[in-house]
DNA sequence: TGCCAGGCCGGGT
DNA sequence: ACCCGGCATGGC
């Protein structure tokens, strides 16, 4: 099987298997991209209190963020862990919103992809992954997301080599797929639950994984 | 109890 | 170019 039809019929088992993720549903650009900084090296549980913390104090929308410095907004992200750091984080991107489009997050949507990709790339902070977690899942953008797990599970099945760059990993699966949002974002949210189902660092075998290997 | 979670940066080699 | 320590909370 070649490498277009094997990425296809994974995400068919994958999703046979695990069904719908429902990523990041029914709010803001600006939370969801707010979420993709407080989620960085963390568990979703405790960025999701942090996040709740912000959304209990009217927090989350970008002009009132920005009213507070980043030693008082890291009061209300603590259970997210890195508070400090990723206060300063948020205000470096309150920063760029401020500059780039006055905290309006439906004009970074009509920019171009790639060029909106570099400039969240400048921005102390954000890396490949949340740079393209907020254009994927904030602006609904085709940019394919690439995490721990994904390196890990195309790893295991031998499909590359353990140390593969972030930007190779991206290629490999847009070069593959068809340019879909939609398609995107649902394949990297079934990426990471079958990591936390059956590719956790301890259980190198995959035992139950129903991904076929690929040799 | 120690280990881990949807990274990223800065300094050293 | 690669490697490493630092950053921090909460769940199991």
């Amino acid at each position: 099987m070649n490498r277009k039809d094997l990425l296809l019929s994974w995400y068919e088992t994958l999703y046979a298997s695990l069904g719908p993720s429902g990523w990041w549903p029914g709010e803001s650009a600006f939370e969801i991209a707010v979420g993709a900084i407080l989620t960085q090296n963390t568990n979703w549980t405790n960025a999701g209190k942090a996040i709740t913390q912000l959304r209990l104090h009217n927090l989350l929308q970008p002009e009132k963020m920005d009213q507070l410095s980043s030693e008082e907004l890291a009061l209300f992200i603590r259970p997210a862990g890195y508070f400090r750091v990723k206060a300063a984080r948020l205000k470096n991107l309150l920063f760029f919103l401020n500059a780039e489009c006055n905290y309006d997050l439906s004009i970074l949507k009509k920019m171009d992809t790639s060029r909106l990709r570099l400039k969240l790339l400048e921005i102390k902070g954000i890396g490949p992954e949340t740079a393209d977690s907020i254009l994927l899942y904030a602006l609904d953008k085709p940019s394919f997301v690439v995490d721990a797990y994904t390196k890990r599970i195309l790893n295991r099945h031998a499909l590359v080599h353990e140390d593969i760059h972030y930007h190779e990993l991206r290629d490999f699966f847009m070069d593959h797929l068809p340019e879909d949002a939609t398609l995107y974002n649902e394949y990297h949210a079934l990426l990471v639950r079958a990591g936390k189902t059956w590719c956790a660092k301890k259980n190198p075998h995959c035992v139950k994984c129903p991904l076929q290997l690929y040799l």
